[in-house]
DNA sequence: ATAATATACTTAAACGTTAAAGTAACCCTC
DNA sequence: GAGGGTTACTTTAACGTTTAAGTATATTAT
């Protein structure tokens, strides 16, 4: 069908070698050859196989990508196209192909992620939304080429850890709200599974104990879902002394909590205050306007990347980069409404406030 | 590094030839073989190299995809991870890999769509978000391998066309808005760039030259994108005469234009109705819930695959496939304010609502 | 018993490319 | 004018697999 080097070689009457070295403009070929090979690759309509190249140099310059969109994914589809997007860029730029598994086929009960990336030869492979449950964490702890991990630390040799530095947006999301006057603060956090629920709640505890008001019971685990931020909220309505905010691990979550507390007629954020995670487009429309902690998705989709072709370079054997998230100050949060506090804090904070 | 076919031959002296059949399970090789031969390709942790497979029997098994997700696309990115998903399920089953490629990589102007995928003798490929005005049409129209377009119609030999029954789409919208009463329908529709923009028009004009209440100086032209819509909004609101419902060709664009009738203290639904197109998923949780033309985004991707297949295969030679939209109905369209109605048509729809 | 057939392998070539090693032809140097 | 170096190629093997064709042995049919 389509032409290759030996028919370039043969209309020319030189070796196969010769057009190989002239297409890849070594320098031991003339410059008069080089444009007449050029030339007639063009008037045959050669197209390089790469298929061949990377068989005979033993490289496949693939990277196996895995997003895990489920329902309960730690993250939203917003992130996940935005992760897909640092990602492309940073790898059609090095000249890598990105090669995309679907993760909830059949396929991968038989086949796990690594033999999928081994039959390929891909150098590296990237893992968006790996549960810390997840069947093939151990065959991913072992893996002999490179492999990045967005959001979940596991140990192991070649694996790489890139993720949004969870503690400083959780002290980002406190910082405001104790700024803001809340001392009662409430947490919805994701599911146990996720690396990122650890963390966020470590913060969390970490943050507040160190101010001495932290409180287990202001603790509620949803799992991600809109749902679940939904079934918290009516928990956290439940309670006789309802916290004057609430810390929410993703912006979905806080939308489902926004709903449950609408529908009972609460006021946002007067009432109480809501802080989310993740900077999803929606939080931008909805009302009122979701104040959260952005991550730098495109970033981790990059730096994903980066991290394995260091690897692969034997460069700095770095494996963990964190990226900075930012508060977004829109209008879910408000002053804390004085009125609901205990009497200590009550005097504590008018005194504040008042000024 | 990784043992190899010869390995295993070697091991147990045996051909090498015998132990791909063995693998391959062909029925020229003894049950008693074979088993000796997985047996020790487990041994020695053999993995396929699928590079050398695709080389020797001229099969990539590879699908090239392309999402254009710039800003000014047609879709929103709620549905580019949908068309992947559907992409990628139907992919894995068939056992073809989706090799992904960024758009906007500078890569783009040197080499085109068509010889990236014919680089590594893709089968096929996948463009979505593609533009009418785009430098590579005439190579993807003379492509040798099977295309699907998703959303972009384009005359081609090898050109599929995967879409939504943008016709069907408008008809589910206009009856609706009809219905409710709305003879003044305006319409905020994309740019002239993409395909659905002349399709959603002239099902629109179709329609409502068909009523007899088609009026072009209600149509406006956005570029998708949310300031397009708000833009839009605002030189509606400018009309002597108000609209009483607007069909917006994007969801996004809708966003934009309830954005710009809220700041001006329109009150949504009374004062205008909007009906979107997309259902992405932010309509959900806007105020009011934007009523919208939803797409089988998945089905889409799903289908985008198949054509590919189906032309590799020989068989079937169907090039276009519609998938239908639905109407969901949600607050941001209501029965029509009579009062803002001329006189004949006012008295015509008062008797029709009387019952 | 002989020929035809089936079974279970082996041999050899091929896929398109690259890279190491080889080789002529030429130029320069002392 | 012999030796060394450079230039511009060619030759050959290799990457890991599949497949068509070949072959030896066993089985069956006549």
């Amino acid at each position: 069908m389509s032409s290759n080097i030996k028919d370039i070689a043969r209309k020319l009457g030189i070796s196969a070698a010769a057009v190989s070295k002239a297409l890849n403009n070594r320098k031991d070929i003339s410059e008069k050859l080089k444009r007449k090979v050029r030339e007639t690759a063009r008037e045959l309509d050669y197209t390089p196989n790469s298929i061949a190249k990377r068989l005979v140099t033993n490289k496949s310059n693939t990277i196996g990508v895995f997003i895990f969109s489920r329902q309960e994914s730690t993250f939203s589809k917003d992130l996940g196209l935005q992760f897909l997007g640092g990602i492309l860029e940073e790898a059609n730029t090095s000249d890598y192909d990105i090669v995309l598994f679907s993760t909830d086929s059949d396929l991968l009960n038989e086949k796990s992620y690594i033999e999928l990336c081994k039959e390929r030869r891909a150098e590296g492979a990237i893992f968006t939304g790996l549960r810390l449950d997840d069947p093939h964490i151990k065959k991913i702890k072992n893996s002999t080429f490179p492999i990045s991990i967005i959001d979940t630390y596991i140990e192991g040799e070649n694996v790489n850890f890139v993720s949004t530095d969870n503690k400083l947006g959780v002290r980002l999301a406190l910082d405001y709200l104790w700024e803001l006057g809340h001392r009662k603060i409430a947490m919805i956090n994701g599911h146990k599974y996720a690396q990122v629920s650890r963390e966020r709640l470590n913060a969390y505890q970490n943050y507040l104990e160190e101010k001495e008001v932290y409180d287990e019971r202001l603790v509620f685990t949803g799992d991600f879902t809109e749902v679940s931020g939904y079934r918290c909220a009516e928990k956290i309505m439940k309670l006789k002394k309802l916290p004057t905010a609430i810390f929410i691990a993703s912006d979905l979550m806080a939308l489902g909590a926004m709903k449950a507390f609408k529908e009972s007629s609460f006021k946002l954020p007067e009432d109480i205050s809501i802080i989310g995670f993740d900077n999803i487009s929606t939080g931008e429309y909805i009302e009122p306007r979701l104040t959260t902690i952005g991550q730098d998705a495109v970033g981790m989709g990059k730096w994903s990347i980066r991290l394995i072709l260091n690897k692969l370079k034997k460069e700095e054997p770095q494996k963990k980069y964190l990226l900075k998230p930012k508060l977004i100050i829109r209008d879910s949060c408000s002053s804390v409404n004085i009125n609901r506090l205990d009497g200590e804090l009550k005097e504590t904070l008018e005194s504040k406030f008042k000024k």
